[in-house]
DNA sequence: GCGACTTTGTGCATCGCTTCACAAGTGCGT
DNA sequence: ACGCACTTGTGAAGCGATGCACAAAGTCGC
């Protein structure tokens, strides 16, 4: 019981985020027909350390068992619970360009969890056309979405100067997570919980390290004050 | 001078990731023809701290104007220097699914610095085929890549089951920058970096904090004890 | 049963990032 | 020329995450 307070309340920002790497690495593992596995043998699979890995799944709960390790199936399903996929989460796609298209047609939500319930677009020529199974949407019918379907997590693929305005009919709407592909900072509520993805950023932060190993070569001759 | 010092080494990781949404930030002020932005008023645009903004900036140098501000300009070429954005970077991108054609068509590369100078695939029936003005490449060809056009960069836009291998030979030609769209964790020598871009986990965070929101309901039911 | 071995769960020290608070520096009005 | 209002840059304190090391708790062989 008090497992399940600490399932609730207070589990770090940094572990949570790797929860789901660790669902990745054990829904592989049970693939592979592997039915336990050590800290060591997991943390390696996901990347981390092991004491990081067990630190983390403390805060879940106490699953493993000393001197043998964690039954992979339980895991991933405590794992699962802790996230919140023990139900499906209905999801709304909002911007059917090259992006929205691809994330429509992709296999990776229902496998775990979600369910793309619309696909919704501004432009009025495109409202009808059907995109992966889907027609497309208007916007207004975002208020009936929350309503009849209980949307509850709205993903942005739209050009950054149209995310706010969708942020903002989401939010209005009464949607509190939003995930956003634009490459633009959203101005929401303090309720409202928004995760950003941009390959633009992951890109710029890589030619950072790109460019401090080349630098690092002519270093030696420049610091000899050092 | 020990600005270029500290351009190089030392900058904290938490600070190199919030570069890029200044500078993205200090893009917008730009085309809306603002000339000076104070600290406070740039943080609010990048959705971060005053403070925090500052002594991000202060790791790069000294560019602002105690009593005035930053001048816009002048603040984005120096966080595109620190970035290594006033070069461009050859970029690769790996499989050609939905989603790899999407990124191909996506001309948010170009405007930053980045250049995409291949796509490849490793399905023999799809080499040859026209994708965004590029003919889809031989897995074969990265060493050429490498090779003659400096190719920097991979992206691996993949399943997960053939993402490890896409790695292996991109390491194995040279390339040390990876940014992975793949639902897996990939395995790399330390000396090459690795971004992980996954909308399954993106997805899974935002279900977790949905789910603490509903359970904090009957919160007051249960825990009577604490 | 019992002792040797294995692995978890966790207190503690450490590290790095964030936040605070203010001295130092700049422009402006008078 | 001078003081006032404003904003940067930064030392120092605070806070959360990470890594270490080991006691607790279990299995296996005999």
């Amino acid at each position: 019981m008090s497992a399940d307070v600490a399932a609730r309340r207070g589990i770090p920002d940094a572990s949570v985020a790797r929860l789901p790497v660790y669902l990745q690495a054990l829904t592989s593992l049970a693939e592979r027909g592997i039915t336990n596995v050590s800290s060591e043998e997991l943390a390696a699979a996901a990347g981390v350390s092991s004491a990081k890995l067990r630190k983390d799944l403390s805060h879940l709960g106490s699953y493993g068992v000393r001197g043998v390790g964690y039954e992979v199936d339980r895991l991933a399903f405590e794992i699962s619970t802790a996230l919140g996929l023990t139900q499906d989460w209905p999801v709304a796609i909002i911007g059917m360009g090259n992006l929205g298209r691809a994330l429509a047609a992709y296999s990776g939500f229902a496998t775990r969890g979600f369910n793309v319930v619309a696909v919704l677009d501004h432009d009025e020529s495109i409202v009808g056309t059907v995109v992966a199974d889907h027609a497309v949407r208007p916007m207004s019918d975002l208020d009936t979405l929350v309503r009849e379907d209980k949307l509850a997590i709205g993903v942005i693929a739209t050009p950054a100067d149209s995310a706010q305005d969708v942020a903002d009919r989401l939010v209005a709407a009464g949607v509190r997570s939003i995930l956003n592909f634009a490459p633009c900072v959203l101005d929401v509520p303090d309720d409202v919980v928004v995760r950003k993805v941009d390959m633009s950023t992951e890109l710029q932060i890589l030619a950072f390290h790109e460019q401090r190993r080349s630098g690092e070569l002519d270093l030696t001759d420049e610091e000899v004050a050092l």
